[in-house]
DNA sequence: GCCGTTTTCGGCCCGACTGTTTTCAGTCG
């Protein structure tokens, strides 16, 4: 069983938690904390770090010892660490911090006093009234861990965060709602909603306004609002009905730079960003950057950097994931927006399972301002979509070809999504793909091969010079379908030998490419294509979540396919 | 336990909120 960077993460942050109810130094446990994030949002394989003899502890926040038991954990998936503290308190902390009310100094008192290791014990703990009385507690936090108890329960099953896309769709009319009270002034998002993340847990909404207790209560009062949780002067959350979280807080006008900040997160970078100004003596807070007493911005964002001596940094590569220092450098990427987008490379029409024919999607691609197009039905091995074998290949490329004769102002590239066979062959034949004008190639069935086998697959299938883009490399669907076993890694560096691209899918769903992966490909020199894989001519609209996706990977104009022009593009896809 | 134009010791991000207390600990973002 292969550890991934992820495994390693959740067992170090397993040792922090147990370490903080062992009471151990706060740094220490800090440490394990900063190492587990730094390794969780790392695109390389640590294991193969390891296997590689790399001197892993060159990581940031992974010292020599660190480095040992990272080692370890890569080599037998324990820790010995790890396994002392389970069996000294022998709590099942993966669960009970779950619960909102909980942290590891709470769980350590209730197992000390009560012998509570599990979620069942403190349920019946808390129902006996035994917990009320123990210090620290109170009837109030008893009840509300039983309220939290039955919340858990209940939403165990279901996913709790929301796709951006999602998201998106809940909040916009509610944003819409908030503004059209007349005492406010100016309403955004702030969180990860901001940062473009590809889930989003809550909803953070930052307003200035004249009076904001009306404003709270217009807010508290809109139709969609299930349960209201808190609702104050400046500050109200609720739960709308479909089940997410939205917080409102009223700014005032001097402080909403700082304060969009602060609430965009991420807390990592925001962390990063505080230890700069104490190095320069000077204090960062929500409501402004401050020199002894002395203020000396807050009012916008570009203030609060350009004061501690960096670019303004776009809300997406607030990850602390090198943005910083590429700020203090100058040297932060000029990320891609939608208007440099030249054309769509992934499209399916009536041919197979899109909803539309050819003429349609052409004519939508066209109404879009886009300069070339291309579909790419399926090939016959997705039986189930009505994948074109080699012959209807051949009558779809004089279909195209008759759609080019009526147009003058877009070129409809011919091209197919072929199939990956079971052994790294493709579904169609050479003297066919030869003829097209690019060629995307993707995975749909044999997902469960294994590590090696997926990613030789996948390999040889790059061998063949007459294939392009690799559409939705990980093959994962967002909250619902991991990844298949492939080494991306490797992939990624084979694309890079052979000449070949990734695609990041912009289907909200999917969105694949990661960001992690995406700036790994543009890190080796791989060149992305952002692609809507559309089904529907309302499906072209997909290009800006994966535009966002691109961008939260330091994606410039230069790393992704579909900036450049037709004539350049078919040169740097030439491969024989 | 990590880190270093304060570099091998001594610091490590910051504030709000809650419920419990009567000045604070724990949790959360």
């Amino acid at each position: 069983m292969p550890i991934h960077n992820h495994n390693i993460a959740g067992m170090l942050n397993e040792l922090a938690d147990r370490l903080e109810m062992d009471g151990a130094n706060a740094f220490r446990i800090r440490s394990y904390r900063n190492a587990a994030h730094s390794i969780h949002e790392m695109s390389r394989d640590i294991s193969g770090m390891v296997a590689n003899k790399e001197d892993i502890s060159q990581l940031p926040d992974v010292g020599k010892n660190m480095a040992e038991k990272i080692k370890v954990i890569v080599q037998t998936g324990q820790l010995d660490l790890l396994n002392e503290l389970r069996e000294k308190i022998p709590v099942d902390t993966k669960t009970l911090l779950q619960l909102t009310q909980l942290g590891p100094k709470r769980l350590k008192l209730l197992y000390d006093e009560l012998g509570i290791t599990t979620l069942k014990e403190l349920q019946e703990a808390a129902q006996n009234d035994q917990i009320a009385d123990l210090k620290g507690f109170g009837k109030k936090t008893q009840q509300k861990i039983l309220e939290e108890i039955h919340k858990y329960l209940q939403q165990k099953d279901t996913v709790k965060r929301f796709k951006w896309a999602i998201a998106e769709q809940i909040i916009t009319p509610f944003l819409e709602y908030i503004k059209s009270h007349k005492d406010v002034l100016q309403a955004e998002i702030a969180g990860s909603y901001r940062r473009r993340k590809e889930t989003v847990g809550d909803i953070d909404i930052l307003i200035i306004c004249n009076n904001a207790k009306s404003v709270m209560e217009h807010f508290v009062s809109y139709e969609e609002v299930k349960e209201i949780l808190s609702h104050g002067s400046t500050k109200s959350s609720v739960i709308l009905v479909s089940g997410i979280q939205v917080d409102l807080r009223a700014i005032s006008k001097e402080s909403y730079g700082s304060a969009l900040h602060y609430f965009t997160g991420s807390k990592e970078h925001n962390v990063a960003v505080r230890k700069i100004a104490v190095s320069k003596n000077l204090k960062i807070n929500e409501y402004g950057i401050y020199k002894n007493d002395e203020r000396l911005a807050g009012e916008d964002e570009a203030g609060i950097y350009q004061q501690i001596g960096l670019q303004y940094i776009e809300p997406e590569l607030r990850e602390n994931r090198g943005e910083i220092e590429a700020a203090q450098k100058n040297s932060l990427p000029k990320l891609v927006t939608i208007n440099d987008i030249k054309g769509d490379l992934q499209s399916h029409t009536t041919a197979s399972d899109g909803k539309y024919t050819l003429e349609e999607m052409a004519e939508a691609a066209r109404k879009r301002g886009y300069e070339y197009f291309a579909i790419t039905d399926h090939s016959k091995r997705v039986t189930m979509a009505h994948g074109l074998d080699d012959k209807r290949v051949l009558e779809q490329i004089e279909a195209i070809n008759k759609v080019n004769e009526t147009y003058s102002d877009i070129t409809i590239l011919k091209s197919m999504e072929v199939d990956i066979l079971k052994d790294g062959s493709l579904d169609l034949s050479n003297e066919v793909l030869k003829q097209l004008d690019i060629v995307v190639f993707a995975i749909h069935y044999y997902r469960n091969l294994s590590r090696d086998d997926q990613t030789n697959r996948v390999l040889k299938a790059m061998q063949n010079p007459y294939v392009h883009i690799m559409a939705h490399p990980t093959g994962r669907l967002i909250g619902k379908r991991d990844s298949y076993e492939i080494d991306m890694e490797k992939i990624i560096h084979a694309a890079k030998d052979n000449g070949c691209f990734l695609e990041i899918n912009a289907a909200p769903e999917r969105l694949d490419l990661s960001d992690i992966y995406a700036k790994m490909a543009k890190d080796v020199g791989v060149k992305l294509a952002i692609s809507t894989d559309a089904h529907s001519e309302d499906n072209l609209n997909y290009m800006r979540f994966g535009v966002a996706q691109a961008r939260r990977a330091w994606l410039e104009p230069k790393d992704v396919l579909n900036t450049y022009s037709w004539t350049d593009l078919k040169q740097m896809i030439k491969r024989i």
